[in-house]
DNA sequence: GATCAAGTTG
């Protein structure tokens, strides 16, 4: 061992000798030693104490090819992988540098080069290696780096003829080489092929489990890695950090986190702060809020994912207004957010019903200011977050002058189109994409529900059946959901059926919830019994189904089993999610409730209100009561009907605005269809433009119509 | 020498 505090001493004596010649001469110290070096550079714990070493190297062993190698790792390791690759570079160039024969050296230089991200090259010089007259005899250190820059590579054509090759020459039980290659077909995607590897072996380490289990978390199959976590623990192997860095992302329920966060504390790794902040993440995913706020709390040194962590927790429990003060308060403490913690804050402004376009435009002003824009996936939910604020138009001009766009931008574009009724729009850009990349399931979804949205069947069905023929995409139960929906906005119920039955999958209740929503606006026994016998078995939980479903009977004039779903829904201890309607006004959001009484300007609210429904009527409104409670009499029903959230919000606005602006209310759950009908006319009678978020698309109301032609 | 490490689309 060469303790790195004598390295630098020897250096600095050795350095000091030409300044300060001693009185009696005695022969200058020699250089230390290569094997201290790469010592002192594997220890090396910044780049302020690895450059001086770097120096030194280039002073005392320019050629030694095993200190290049520790230099390049320690660069890559330290954040500069480009630094420690020149350093490399000479001998990847022409390989009878490296000594034919000496397997170490070969191995050293392909493992530098992978580190170094320069994969290409790594697996170059590995074909070189093998090559008649090559390098040398590759061996079970050759092929873990080698089949990560096969990984990395996306090559797993490459990967498949490497694994021939340690099975030729007898590594490929070897645990290192037989872990690296489960984790190859894992990032394949041959999660089947990892799974036999895996299976097939006799002795397993603790990176096996792991890899295994990483490998099923990566290819979709959460429950699974969780099941072998648990298989891994009965057969008594001790899991570590990676261990669980790698399960924690598959736990969506409580007990499951209570149970790994009491096993991270017995096996004592709890005050890392990277494994803080994954069980941060973990009970964000159960929607433990509270719990993931007392852990940020308790974190000492938080480092930025900590910040970020939380943010992102704030955000997917939609509470926008404390992800946006934990955003400032960390700028005031002079932590510099980075993209990570932007798309968090950003998300949130996107989904959140308490965030305004101004949230959006402040947002993307941070992400200007801070260089951040430049970064596709910010830049990518930027432009989400101004679709969702109801901005196609600063959505569309920043989606034109990016410089790259990935299939998310191209995806997220097309059903900004979609969610507002602008399926034209979206179908064009759709074929503009298809001429530059291969759409996916998802932009499928996005350009199908585009379609259902504006009512283009033809183009609808077009793009369905392109999607198999042409493009070889599997449809999922999202893609018959928006076509079962086509079809039920086309009032044509019975093929609606005809289609669910001849699905190859198994219809699920996306798909039921389709002809469910056809059923509102073509109200049918029949079919309604049909989706909610299925819905209430697959999902009986959903309270807004429920309350669709009992409006439907009232529409069909079945009194009796309305009050009849009610009651089911308060057996099933189903609760009603209330409904609200947020407006913006001055930079301040403003909320209402059913009935609210607590804005300042309540009684005039209503007053206008009044007003404003007698004006509709001459228009020709007829309330319909088919979306009031049902256990009152009709002109409670009526009035009921008028204090609606989404009524009181709009009032409110028309109160409070210039006569020409345009209104932007939203509101958390589906608009109710009464307050539709109601707005519409009230755009017509006060010329005013009202846009309309509600959970599942944008309504632009304007002279008495809507944009989704009232299908939604 | 192998595993993990805050994250955008319906």
């Amino acid at each position: 061992m060469f303790p790195r505090s004598n390295v630098f001493r020897a250096l600095h004596q050795w350095r000091s000798v030409p300044d300060a010649p001693p009185s009696h001469p005695l022969p200058p110290p020699l250089p230390p030693e290569p094997s201290s070096f790469v010592t002192a550079v594997r220890s090396s714990a910044s780049l302020r104490v690895l450059k001086p070493l770097h120096a030194a190297v280039l002073r005392h062993h320019p050629d030694d090819l095993v200190l290049s190698v520790a230099l390049a790792c320690r660069y890559s390791q330290l954040g500069l992988p480009r630094a420690g690759l020149s350093l490399l570079s000479p001998a990847a160039a022409d390989p009878s540098l490296v000594p034919a024969g000496d397997t170490f050296l070969w191995n050293l230089l392909v493992r530098g080069l992978v580190e170094s991200g320069a994969h290409d090259r790594a697996l170059a010089l590995y074909r070189q290696m093998r090559e008649p007259r090559g390098g040398a005899q590759p061996n079970n250190f050759t092929f873990p780096p080698v089949l990560k820059a096969c990984s990395y590579l996306g090559d797993f054509e490459e990967g498949v003829k490497i694994h021939g090759d340690a099975a030729e020459l007898g590594y490929e039980s070897d645990v290192f080489v037989r872990n690296s290659l489960i984790a190859m077909y894992s990032k394949s995607g041959a999660v089947d092929t990892a799974k036999r590897l895996f299976d097939e072996m006799p002795d397993r380490s603790v990176v096996t489990w792991t890899t295994m289990i990483g490998a099923l978390a990566q290819n979709g199959h959460p429950e699974e890695a969780l099941a072998l976590f648990r298989r891994m623990l009965e057969e008594r192997v001790r899991p570590n950090r990676a261990t669980f860095l790698t399960v924690m992302p598959c736990v969506i329920r409580c007990d499951d986190a209570d149970d790994l966060h009491k096993l991270i504390i017995r096996y004592r790794l709890e005050s890392e702060v990277i494994v803080q902040n994954a069980i941060m993440g973990m009970y964000s995913r159960c929607g433990k809020i509270e719990q993931v706020r007392k852990l940020f709390d308790g974190i000492a040194e938080k480092d930025l994912a900590s910040w970020s962590s939380m943010i992102e927790a704030y955000a997917r429990a939609d509470m926008f207004e404390e992800a946006m003060k934990l955003f400032r308060n960390m700028k005031l403490l002079e932590i510099v957010p980075d993209r990570v913690t932007l798309l968090g804050v950003t998300r949130g402004c996107s989904n959140s019903a308490v965030a305004s376009l101004r949230h959006a435009q402040l947002i993307h002003g941070f992400a200007i200011r801070s260089l951040l824009i430049e970064d596709l996936m910010v830049e990518t939910a930027v432009i989400d977050s101004y679709v969702r604020r109801g901005s196609l138009n600063s959505a569309r001009r920043i989606f034109d002058q990016m410089r790259e766009k990935n299939l998310v931008t191209w995806s997220i574009m097309i059903s900004g189109y979609g969610m507002h009724g602008r399926g034209v729009e979206a179908l064009e850009l759709f074929n503009r994409m298809k001429c530059l990349m291969k759409p996916d399931h998802i932009t499928f979804v996005s350009v199908l529900s585009a379609c259902s949205h504006a009512g283009l069947i033809d183009e609808g069905w077009q793009c369905f059946n392109s999607m198999t023929t042409e493009f070889g995409i599997v449809a999922h139960s999202e893609h018959y959901a928006c076509m079962v929906d086509l079809l039920g906005r086309a009032g044509q119920l019975e093929k609606a059926r005809e289609f669910i039955e001849k699905m190859p999958i198994k219809p699920d209740c996306s798909v039921w919830g389709s002809l469910l929503g056809a059923c509102r606006i073509h109200p049918d026994a029949k079919f309604t019994e049909l989706a909610a016998t299925s819905l209430f078995e697959l999902d009986p939980q959903n309270s807004g189904r429920y309350i669709l479903l009992s409006n439907i009977y009232t529409s069909l004039g079945k009194i009796e089993e309305a009050h009849s779903i009610r009651v089911l829904m308060r057996k099933r201890g189903v609760k009603k999610i209330a409904g609200y309607t947020v407006i913006e006004l001055n930079n301040k959001l403003y909320k209402f409730l059913v009935g609210d009484c607590s804005n300042p300007q309540s009684d005039l609210i209503y007053r206008e209100l009044e007003r404003l429904m007698d004006r509709i009527k001459e228009a020709g409104y007829v309330p319909n009561t088919n979306f009031a409670l049902h256990d009152v009499e009709e002109e409670t029903q009526v009035k009921s009907l008028y204090m609606h959230s989404e009524k009181l919000a709009i009032v409110f606005g028309l109160i409070n605005t210039r006569p020409e602006s345009t209104i932007r209310v939203h509101k958390n759950l589906r608009v109710c269809g009464d307050c539709h009908t109601a707005t519409k006319f009230i755009s017509k009678v006060t010329k005013r433009k009202i846009v309309m978020r509600d959970s599942h698309r944008f309504h632009h109301f304007s002279d008495g119509e809507c944009s989704c032609g009232d299908y939604w």
